[in-house]
DNA sequence: GAGTGGTCTAGACCACTGA
DNA sequence: CAGTGGTCTAGACCACTCG
């Protein structure tokens, strides 16, 4: 294994030869493996044991370096099977992207409509968020999501054309299933990360007539920013959500 | 060390001996000490040599513990000085709990302006969240955070009154510093983690006054339950943020 | 330099899965 | 039963802090 230093993506740029422990390095080889595909989302990866041979350390430093990946939810450890790449296509996973909760509870039947989608050239503000270049492609995707046959949620989601050439409405209509899931299966993109800012604000015409409420009315709004292995964004999101009998539930710790 | 089955927090209550691991047990150990205050926030706890001492196990046993109280912020480790009991009343761990930024990044002063503070018997409502007794004391705290001199957040608090024997207004209006800060150190009561609600709604008439914005202007509504060590409930609150010029940032993951 | 947490190793054993 | 991840140990060495 490499003993020299390492980059790490928290180093600091700063001055100094910046220590990296080894099992960074190796969280940072098996991310790169995971970035390149080399195991799809659902997929095992190597045993503890194969990875500490392929790396020429011992099985604690793999060890250290998955429990790390576990953590930020890159990977699922099973015990007595293996370890698993995360993937969005997972009842069990759904709900950390949907923060959206039923006031009795039950989120009951989530249904999804695609309203518009088309290619344009990125406005400022979206490339700017996307990192793109003035005029790059992006595809505009609107949708409302319904709960219980109640639409609840009005999405606008804008995407890097280049990563999604040939996702037209018709793709987006047949998918059953969270839009994640398939972005990673049809298009080999992962969200990993969001970034995601709430505001109030008044409903305006054309969110008063999708989501069926009164011009003004206040709805939850969320914009977010996801983002794939390298920290590269691939999504930005500006939904307005019904909080009349429906919550956004976040835990601090 | 203890050898048999030890009940953890997250076990399940169903049959089986329940298998806890010895690192677990520890883990209990320690947060029984913190809880009890026998290391107060802000203080050193042993090190971890003299805890695997005390508790007969391994220092790497110790370590993993020590580890998982890390992660869940209820323990600061600083190498080569030691680990610390965590506190609310850190810079650095303020916006662990105050989640509103302002749209140019700067946050700015803030201010905490205390306009009511009375004790009285819990409303329905207030008892079932903070698990009491019907009729059982609370004290009631309105106040409003102003954001470089403009007030952004109307807060109404509900406390167990047994808990919070002596808060009136005046010591809370005397405190500079967060609010949990001075809970701990006065009242020995520490916020570990919480539960948020946030929806939109239209500001009312005592909401649009205090916050100087036009009646049904739409407000960020964030409702929270906080926990203490033992994940009893010991504090209510019910926030209005003005989000014209902030907002409620969030991270997924 | 002594004491702290942080890394890395090697080996033993346990708990769980599935053929 | 073999193979996986999960726990626990003991020891060596490194990085950081402070007197």
């Amino acid at each position: 294994m490499v003993s020299s230093p390492a980059s790490s993506t928290t180093d600091p740029v700063s001055d100094g030869p910046a220590f990296s422990p080894l099992y960074q390095q190796i969280k940072t080889l098996i991310t790169r493996s995971l970035q390149a595909g080399e195991w799809r989302p659902g997929e095992l990866i190597p045993s503890e044991v194969e990875l500490a041979a392929r790396y020429k350390v011992s099985q604690g430093t793999v060890r250290k370096a998955i429990d790390a990946l576990a953590d930020e939810n890159l990977v699922v450890r099973r015990q007595g099977k293996g370890t698993f790449v995360a993937t969005h296509s997972e009842q069990k996973i759904q709900f950390r992207f949907l923060r959206l909760m039923s006031d009795d509870g039950e989120t009951g039947n989530v249904t999804r409509r695609v309203i518009d989608c088309r290619r344009l050239r990125a406005p400022a503000d979206v490339s700017r968020a996307l990192e793109l270049k003035a005029g790059d492609p992006v595809v505009e995707v609107r949708r409302v999501m319904h709960f219980r046959g109640v639409p609840v949620v009005l999405d606008d989601i804008w995407l890097p054309g280049n990563l999604f050439k040939g996702l037209t409405g018709e793709r987006l209509a047949e998918y059953r299933g969270p839009m994640y899931g398939m972005f990673e299966t049809e298009f080999g993109v992962r969200m990993i990360r969001a970034e995601e800012q709430l505001r109030a604000v008044a409903a305006d015409a054309t969110a008063s007539e999708l989501l069926q409420v009164a011009q003004g009315a206040p709805l939850l709004s969320v914009e977010r920013l996801s983002r794939t292995y390298d920290d590269k964004p691939v999504e930005l999101r500006r939904g307005l959500y019904n909080t009349e009998a429906h919550y956004y539930r976040n835990e601090l710790s």
